[in-house]
DNA sequence: GGCTTTGCGAGAATATCATTCTCATTTGAT
DNA sequence: ATCAAATGAGAATGATATTCTCGCAAAGCC
């Protein structure tokens, strides 16, 4: 999509400025609009979500919810994927802030961690009462289909995740040959996707009081199960 | 599914043996048909993965590969998840036993647990060559539409290493307070879900090398990311 | 052997979605 | 005012899963 009929690079000094400027101007409202529509999108998307606790949604109810067009849905993305993705990128950013936030309300590195990772699971458990970003929800489908995005929609948590890490490092609290951003990594990923495995409902097999807690989850975290 | 019309448990002793075994004679011969479509289906299915290296195959496939009809695939099957289930049951069933068989190579706790760390990860490891049971693949899907089965699915598995956990707390390796039952599925959990997270192309991204190894995983695992 | 019930193959018919396309209208820019 | 791009409405397409209808053919029964 769009090359448009531009000249090429070359002739960009030959262009006046005040075309660029006038065209930039010209743009800028353009990709206004476009931002209200896609936001509309999203927002209308979110609130389905949200309002019948799953992801299993159609396009059709999100265009429907959102007062807009099928024509206009495919023109602002590139398929249902692209819209999942943005919930997905969206929800992992602001779970990232969030959590963020909890843990700047410690000092001590791995208590830090501690709140982060706790946090994390709960972030990720599938919540009965649907009020969670159910971002765990469309992870699976999205790894499959898009493994990259996925990766890069983490990123924001990776990050978080690989700053706390180092300071723990840096205080000692880690093993010595310790490489932090793995170990943030093999964290997050064993935070979330336990807490997603855990939350459903309890199983009623002969042996029960399986639900891991996100305590337990620290504790295997930070401690192994080994008695070094 | 089968609630034959069968008489209800307390009029069982009102009926004469004979018809029971008459019964009973003529249906066994039904289900061994029964079963061995089934069969037919599931090896199709299992030959299709295998053979184009992915899990997105199309019913229809499967029953011209297997020479039966979508009649009949519907009437042994209550649908694709089904049989995607059945397979996957399977697949962990032969796993379990390879890895049981791995760690029966060994005696010491710890090490036995170790091999059956890394050679689970390794299993559900995306393999590029394809001649692993792909497993994972198919296991985000169900994990959405059919938590409870799937973990009825991971039983053996959680049963092994369950065991496995147990000999190591007898041996006194484990901490203290060690729940092995706990502790076997947050490992395995842990352990197969970063195998596939992991496994994907190597990013491109500023910084790489990301790609978790069996043996960090392990490292992971029983140590944890805390210096104690 | 005929007769009947049941299982099953072939494939048409449905149903659900995502995605695309057509046409007329609206909106924004010049 | 005028032209081009964006939109809305909704039909058309395409891919799949799932169901249904029609007969045939084997399995069990007399």
């Amino acid at each position: 999509m769009a090359q448009k009929t531009d000249p090429p690079a070359n002739t960009l000094s030959e262009e006046p400025a005040w075309k660029q400027r006038a065209i930039e101007r010209s743009t800028k409202a353009a990709k206004l609009r476009a931002e209200q529509r896609v936001e509309r999108f999203l927002d209308a998307a979110q609130a389905i979500i949200t309002e019948k606790g799953t992801t299993d949604f159609t396009v059709q109810e999100v265009v429907d919810r959102s007062r807009q067009s099928l024509r206009s849905f495919y023109q602002h993305f590139d398929g249902k994927h692209e819209l999942l993705l943005a919930l997905f990128e969206d929800a992992l950013r602001r779970s990232a802030d969030q959590i963020h936030a909890a843990a700047a309300g410690h000092t001590d590195p791995l208590l830090r961690l501690k709140v982060a990772v706790q946090l994390l699971f709960e972030l990720c458990r599938p919540d009965p009462d649907a009020q969670r970003p159910l971002f765990t929800d469309f992870a699976p489908q999205l790894l499959l289909s898009h493994p990259t995005e996925v990766k890069v929609a983490h990123s924001p948590l990776l990050s978080l995740f690989t700053e706390l890490m180092t300071e723990a490092e840096a205080a000692g609290e880690l093993h010595p040959d310790a490489k932090p951003r793995r170990l943030a990594a093999l964290t997050m990923q064993t935070v979330m996707f336990n807490a997603q495995a855990g939350g459903g409902a309890p199983e009623d097999g002969s042996d029960d009081a399986h639900v891991i807690t996100a305590d337990e989850v620290w504790e295997f975290c930070s401690q192994g199960f080994s008695r070094h």
